[in-house]
DNA sequence: CTCCACGTTGATTGG
DNA sequence: ACCAATCAACGTGGA
């Protein structure tokens, strides 16, 4: 059972309409009881109730209603992270370093989260109790061995998760296991959205914007967290592993510069809001996608994703900026308007059926993509020919980042600029790589460039040539993340395959053999691609089902 | 029903 | 360096 709304006790603040991965399911709406039959007996001699904090997101222990619930009247709280090897286990076929799902960097940053996380809890008189397995079963067995009395985390609307929590709650509520599950991933529960927009769910930015009020304030960390037991009743708990233990070794190649965890992240967001002229000037559109050693944007995404970072403290600070200042830009473009644009994909993940697939999802334009593993390949590895295309996607496999407007590039290369691969595909290798990696606005943002959904001007389309090029006409960027161009003229930097001969062997970079040839011609795929974008718009528009009327206006025409 | 303004982030050309 | 006009032109949603 999940409580609807919950008054954090020794704060005034108050969280409103918190949880409920329960709304989804039987019951919704029905204001529940709390008082459960326990069968696990409370701690002993009345001491308080044992409390299992599960950690999956939201490695954090500022802002979590989760970890502040638990700890409230416990004698013991156990704070859980389960490394799940599915995720996890080296897969040396995949095509760089990591497993089949996750790539090597998020990785890396998951474990410094960790880490980090453990830290913190001790500084608290706590620390991080970590097992491998599958959670769906680690977690029932956990609180069964530990006599837990109440399972908390946070609520989380991904669909993968949507279904492992439903499986655990079913499980703790059969146990007599209390279970509390606030919103503290986004500023908004998606179901409130949903519902004040009259059960619709609001498929564009402005319709959205005008459902959103004040968000909740964040909650403030607890003052002490009451340890776990010395006895683990033979639970096998291990330290936070080092990329070695979970058998990743020998990766010598450049990795993300950017270190997990909520000290970093909170770190990176002092010095992100330090400079208030560039906060309340944001404007992301115009943003510099090749700028990598300051880049143009915040970087907290990764820090938002694992939930390093609350969004909800986010805004509160961005606000307080703007507070201070006489103008400021807005949304769309602001950097609110940023933080909203990942409320508005996460409400729309939620309420839209297979938002990740193209097939079954109705906001998704039906469109006959190529199924081409050799351009796939050749897209995912930079190995495209376009200088500008080729260096963001190995920005993307060292680092796990790119600037929002180089992903925009090569998704639209990939999708219905050049090449007319499945956006399904990007995306996979998109969630495998990034950092920041985040079901919602990842399938939200390639539906966007796809022209899928959200966006349908798809004549617009970037030029794997002079988009780059007219942000840095040095290619320095370029320069940096394809080292084997490094001493080709900038004048040629772009379009390499124009080079004489000469410059190309002065530059120990020749073309079809130090790097490709262009995998396609821009001027005529991107032709290409436009055509078949509006012939499968058309069928999507005569496949549309056709209202009453219009059918009976098309009868009337027939029979005149 | 029709009409029309609007949409975070195009490219090119000309001033 | 920056801006505006032009091109070609989509679907959505509110009036
Ligand atoms: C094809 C494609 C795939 C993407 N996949 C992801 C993803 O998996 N995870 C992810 O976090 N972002 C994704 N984005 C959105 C965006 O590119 C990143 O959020 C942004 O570049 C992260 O950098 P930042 O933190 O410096 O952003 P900032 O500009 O500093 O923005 C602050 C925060 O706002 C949010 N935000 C910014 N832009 C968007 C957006 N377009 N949609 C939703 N939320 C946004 C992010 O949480 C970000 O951290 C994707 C964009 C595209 C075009």
């Amino acid at each position: 059972m999940v409580a609807e709304s919950f008054r954090c006790v020794g704060h005034s603040f108050f969280v409103k309409s918190l949880p409920s991965a329960a709304l989804r399911t039987a019951n919704c709406g029905r204001r529940r009881s709390f008082s459960v039959s326990c069968s696990n007996e409370k701690g002993n001699n009345n001491m308080g109730k044992r409390s299992l904090m599960w950690f999956r997101k939201g490695l954090r222990l500022h802002d979590n209603p989760a970890l502040l619930r638990s700890c409230e009247g416990a004698s013991h709280v156990y704070p859980v992270f389960v490394l799940d090897p599915w995720f996890l286990a080296p897969d040396p076929t995949a095509p760089s370093p990591g497993s089949k799902l996750v790539g090597v960097n998020r990785i890396r940053f998951l474990l410094q989260s960790l880490e980090d996380l453990d830290e913190n809890l001790r500084k608290h008189g706590s620390r991080l109790l970590v097992l491998h397995g599958n959670p769906t079963t680690v977690i029932p067995e956990l609180l069964m061995k530990w006599q837990i009395n109440e399972l908390c985390f946070e609520f989380d609307t991904e669909p993968y998760a949507q279904d492992r929590d439903a499986d655990i709650k079913k499980l703790a509520t059969k146990y007599g296991v209390e279970v509390f599950s606030p919103v503290s991933h986004t500023l908004f529960n998606p179901i409130d959205t949903i519902r004040k927009n009259g059960g619709q769910t609001p498929l564009t930015y402005q319709a959205f914007l005008k459902l959103t009020g004040k968000p909740p304030l964040p909650v403030t960390a607890p003052l002490q967290i009451p340890s776990p037991p010395e006895d683990l009743n033979d639970v096998h708990v291990v330290p936070v592993p080092k990329l070695e233990d979970l058998g990743y070794v020998n990766l010598d190649e450049e990795f993300s510069p950017h270190p997990g965890g909520e000290t970093e992240a909170l770190r990176r967001l002092d010095k992100s809001l330090v400079n208030q002229k560039w906060v309340c000037d944001f404007e992301k559109p115009k943003g510099n996608p090749t700028a990598f050693i300051e880049p143009a944007t915040t970087v907290l995404s990764p820090y938002l994703k694992f939930g390093c970072l609350s969004c909800r403290l986010f805004h509160q600070r961005l606000l307080a900026v703007y507070s201070q200042n006489k103008k400021h830009s807005s949304p769309p473009v602001s950097l609110e308007g940023q933080l909203l644009w990942r409320e508005f994909f996460y409400t729309a993940g939620y309420g839209t059926p297979n938002f990740d697939r193209m097939l079954g999802n109705p906001i998704c334009k039906q469109i006959p993509w190529k199924d081409d593993d050799r351009l796939l390949a050749a897209w995912r590895d930079g190995q495209t020919g376009y200088p500008w295309i080729d260096a963001a996607m190995v920005q993307l496999r060292k680092w796990g980042w790119m600037h929002h407007l180089a992903r925009h590039a090569v998704a639209c290369f990939l999708t219905r600029g050049d090449m007319f691969v499945y956006w399904e595909k990007g995306r996979d290798v998109f969630d495998r790589l990034l950092i920041d990696s985040d079901w919602a606005i990842n399938n939200g943002n390639w539906l966007w460039l796809s022209a899928s959904a959200f966006f349908h001007q798809y004549h617009r389309i970037y030029s794997p040539v002079t988009f780059g090029k007219k942000y840095d006409p040095d290619g320095l960027y370029v320069k940096h993340f394809l080292p084997v161009l490094k001493d080709m003229p900038k004048y040629y930097i772009y379009e390499p395959w124009t080079a004489p001969l000469a410059v190309q062997k002065k530059a120990n970079c020749i073309i079809g053999v130090d790097y490709p040839r262009p995998i396609v011609d821009h001027s005529i795929a991107n032709k290409e691609c436009r055509e078949k974008m509006g012939i499968a718009y058309s069928q999507n528009r005569s496949q549309a089902a056709p209202s009453v009327s219009s059918t009976m206006r098309k009868r009337r025409r027939g029979v005149d």
